[in-house]
DNA sequence: TCTATACGATACTGTGGAGTTCCGGATCTC
DNA sequence: GAGATCCGGAACTCCACAGTATCGTATAGA
């Protein structure tokens, strides 16, 4: 956002005066760089150098867009845009659990893990650029709890869950308990991970069987 | 651990040899320190100066105790022991709300947020140092895992849960929101968002009634 | 074709922090 | 009290990286 307004508003006058203009046509590749270093590195290990190089571009072009290591870091994390996790892609199964399940995707998987990694290079940073806590949020962690929150509440609209579930707060599970085993456990998140999940949590609390039907029933009356 | 070895064993022989040995009286003042500006300013952040002052030590005193800034770090994550979460402290209400609402208290929440902190300061140091992401692992997150897993058993030997419940993922629900909702939305750990965990995901995924009895009964069968 | 500008590459500067060395004074042991 | 050693403090070296300046080249526009 920063650079596109500089770049389409401000310079643009003065760039088509004299000359060419500025080439911004490498500025995405730039960007993607940065987020690869990033991910490798972390925010303290990345060097400008590092992105200049990966980017087959100089330093010197790198400073002439962005004004720092900040801003450039900034610009990279709010224009990334990785996978879609749009409403329209979601999948339609009929039972929420097979939504849930039919979301499992090797790349999708894939996809969370370098956001995760992301993240945890950014983590230094967070505290003292809120700005830049604001972007990683939003490019990171709440597509997937919106994803989530827009199948339970399917699920309700068609009476397969009660209305009166938490949503707010299970949607948020699965994004919570992957981030947590990525960057704290250091396990990877893989499929059986999430399906245990799924049959031991959300849809438990969610008033639906879990995995095993024979536990259906076993349960006490809680004792009051 | 690493200066506990060398402090009592190699080194204890020489240093008694001639003159006084080597004041070892201090060194949980300067790991305190190095841990107070580890949540503060995270490992990047973090000078061997900043410690040393806080301290009142030399740079040279911890230099002559750790060969290097990270020895020290790992060091101070391992020998790091906060409020205890022993099994023997644990509250014991006789129901599993009563019980995971009684481990609700300012002072164990804030120790928590502190704990985080530093979770998120040693992160960009967590994939280049997997011994000290074992440290942090066992001192930081750990902990409360295997309370609330032994609570659950609780609840499991006296019959007021089922035994097929999968307590091991549920165990991590509260550490895993816990640490997203501090880490990544940056947002307070508070009473109520604690109570919404437990009424809203861990209470009803147990096959216990959340918050709201009314709530009860509306819940229909899966889709099969 | 000519000119102006942006480009990539590279050399340079300045700063900050890791790790080292040295010193005067305090403190323990004998 | 004498001797040895460790302490806190401060000055020092060394290096890595942010940010700047320069240069030869490539290319778009006139």
């Amino acid at each position: 956002m920063t650079q596109l307004e500089l770049g389409e508003s401000g310079a643009a006058a003065a760039e088509t005066k004299l000359g060419r203009r500025r080439d911004h046509t490498r500025d995405p590749e730039i960007l993607a760089a940065a987020i690869e270093v990033l991910a490798e590195t972390g925010f303290d290990g990345m060097t400008i150098d590092m992105v200049a190089t990966r980017a087959k571009a100089g330093k010197a072009t790198l400073y002439r867009r962005w004004p720092s290591k900040n801003e450039l870091v900034i610009d990279a994390v709010a224009c990334m845009k990785m996978g879609d996790l749009d409403v329209a892609h979601l999948p339609d199964t009929g039972t929420l659990r097979g939504d849930l399940v039919a979301m499992i995707k090797p790349r999708s998987i894939q996809e969370a893990e370098k956001k995760m990694q992301i993240m945890a290079g950014l983590m230094s940073m967070l505290s003292t650029a809120p700005e830049l806590a604001d972007a990683a949020n939003n490019a990171i962690a709440k597509p997937r709890a919106t994803a989530n929150r827009f199948l339970m509440q399917r699920a309700i609209d068609r009476g397969e869950i009660s209305p009166q579930c938490d949503i707010e707060t299970l949607a948020l599970v699965t994004p919570s308990m992957a981030a947590y085993r990525t960057l704290i456990e250091r396990k990877p998140v893989d499929r059986d991970f999430l399906i245990s999940l799924i049959d031991g949590v959300l849809l438990p609390a969610l008033g639906l069987v879990g995995g095993d039907p024979a536990q259906r029933g076993k349960v006490q009356p809680p004792a009051s």
